[in-house]
DNA sequence: GGACAACAATTGTATATACAACAATTGTGG
DNA sequence: CCACAATTGTTGTATATACAATTGTTGTCC
């Protein structure tokens, strides 16, 4: 072994380990990001992503299980979310009529007022928070990091 | 605005919101992948993270606000998290005599016993988190997470 | 040298999370 | 059709976290 791969060696510690936990503080650094911006709409990230799914279906109704699948939170949590936000008056639950054991979930007219009056500000945020990469960069991170966990 | 260019833009959404999602996901992703192999030693990835650190150390103590800034954690949790690691013996707490403010936080014999026993699986584990990506990938990747955080 | 700011860590509280046990409803095989 | 398994969601509990207020100690400036 030469001395320059010595030397490395000991530097970069190993490849994988920091690749690891470079991905860890990435994703905690653009968690906070986001839950900075959000604070001022009294939004956590996850509810933000529950509203967004929300709105994208667009009057369709979602069940917890949908909301829960689209995101990391468990069964449990996505319970007590959608309850948080049902009381916020930004989205209601009824029981399905065709399965009683599913709910149904439905933006509000408030919820997509919020989204409205979020939008400009939201879309700055998500500009600035990747503002360091050019678009080239952008499409190879997402090629990386799917391939990832692919 | 081509039509190629609309069906893209449509498709993909925006790229920013994509790389914040494919981040925390992939963040999320890593995380569990590394907190499931931890589960048999008992140790949390924060516990984990700790412990590297004053290993690392090798003998030399810290304190807490330098375990504190070595991670993303909050101080008043850095306190817990290290009373926890000192109830298991994986290392001691003592106040430093030259400024007692301050605590010389330590791995035990204990500690290092259980590093030792880790290695090999961690490695194993580390390797196959990213297993899907090449070196090259992997050098690529680190230097687009760091040039975003920039 | 004494008042007060700065530092280092801890504690209280409200909220969030994981995990497991549970309840209600629906589907299914004999 | 009925026992029982599977589905869908909820609740209890222990643990983890953020944030703010507090304690104890040291540094500093007049």
């Amino acid at each position: 072994m030469s001395s320059k791969n010595e030397k490395e060696k000991s530097v970069e510690s190993n490849l994988p380990l920091e690749t690891i936990n470079n991905l860890l503080s990435t994703g905690n650094w653009v968690y906070e990001k986001s839950a900075e911006h959000l604070k001022q709409y009294a939004l956590s990230v996850e509810q933000y992503n529950v509203l967004l799914l929300l709105k994208k279906l667009d009057g369709e109704p979602a069940n917890l299980s949908t909301i829960q699948n689209s995101m990391t939170s468990k069964m449990s949590n996505t319970t007590r979310l959608v309850e948080k936000l049902r009381l916020k008056g930004l989205l209601t639950r009824e029981q399905s009529q065709e399965n009683r054991r599913k709910v149904e979930i439905r933006i509000t007219d408030k919820g997509l007022l919020l989204f409205a009056r979020m939008k400009s500000a939201q879309m700055k945020t998500e500009k600035e928070i990747v503002s360091k990469l050019t678009k080239r960069d952008l499409v190879t991170l997402n090629k990386l990091l799917n391939k990832l966990k692919s």
